[in-house]
DNA sequence: TTACTATCGTTTCAATGCTAACGATTATGA
DNA sequence: TCATAATCGTTAGCATTGAAACGATAGTAA
């Protein structure tokens, strides 16, 4: 938050200035900011060229690492919902990147197959994102990088993220 | 060849797991799946009452602080395009929570402005917002919140987001 | 003034995203 | 066995999201 914000909230507020925790929005909103301009960079630079969403990448991601892998465990993954990964399904089926498979043992599970064509997106396109992900961390040193990393995965866990 | 090609052609051909930079990939993905389970808690736990998302929220939340504030201000502070800022405006103003204005110096521009019902909802709902932004991090140290803001911060300004 | 250009917000259209309801399937327990 | 509960993915309905096209307004240059 910047100071002169601090004044307008505490006329605004019921809750006095001293109650506010200034770390704690600072994390929050420098957070957020950072994983907004990330996923707008990486949609705007690497996927547009594919017609792909944050979301539907990560989808693609998992198949590409798991060839096959359950609906819940795909939403679970992204942190979307069930809805959202049948509706996202629907799209990458149509761009013909994968398609949908019941499980024989239990046939209330869909699984979801990464088809080759899928597999050809993939290649060419994950070289282009992981020099976005360099890209964007590029100005943290190796020991940053490892220290935030850690921090986050302590926010993650904590919240079971 | 050049050096500089023989380094695209390995990144866009081949790819090699010895060239992924691998700290990299973790900072992303940890940075992401920490952003997106603070929005999925903060809407599921704090909006989901007023029926607000976290874009709504974070536009509701500049009008509370400013008053007024221009279309194009608001995109650029919510990371969105100025479509999105259109349409969350409808249905913010359907809801009574704020109002669009027309400059009058400048026609083109169009400001958003709060209620009073908008003024009272963040009144309510900012207390409890905060409640979880102390939660989501309330695992790490001060000492660690500023370090992560810090490094949070570096990653923002070198990448203009 | 009159063109031309730039900027702004809205609209259009398709995709993403969530909640709730639903149908199908499996598990459980009397 | 059979009724009930639990789990899974989809659907319906609506809000969010962005790219591109669009109209309106302002700025600029001849």
């Amino acid at each position: 938050m910047l100071p002169e914000e601090k004044d307008t909230i505490n006329q605004l507020t019921k809750a006095p200035i001293e109650s506010l925790n200034l770390h704690s929005i600072t994390v929050v909103t420098n957070l957020y900011r950072a994983a907004q301009g990330l996923r707008n960079k990486m949609e705007r630079e690497v996927l547009a060229k594919h017609g792909l969403s944050w979301t539907s990448f990560s989808i693609l991601y998992d198949l590409w690492i798991w060839e096959s892998v359950e609906t819940k465990k795909l939403a679970l993954s992204a942190g979307v919902s069930k809805a959202t990964i049948s509706n996202i399904t629907n799209t990458l089926e149509r761009k013909e990147l994968c398609y949908r498979k019941v499980d024989n043992r239990d046939r209330r599970i869909t699984c979801v197959v990464l088809t080759d064509k899928g597999r050809k997106v993939m290649e060419e396109l994950y070289p282009r994102f992981h020099e976005g992900e360099v890209e964007v961390v590029s100005s943290l040193s190796v020991e940053e990088q490892t220290l935030i990393s850690n921090l986050l995965r302590r926010v993650i866990r904590e919240n079971d993220f």
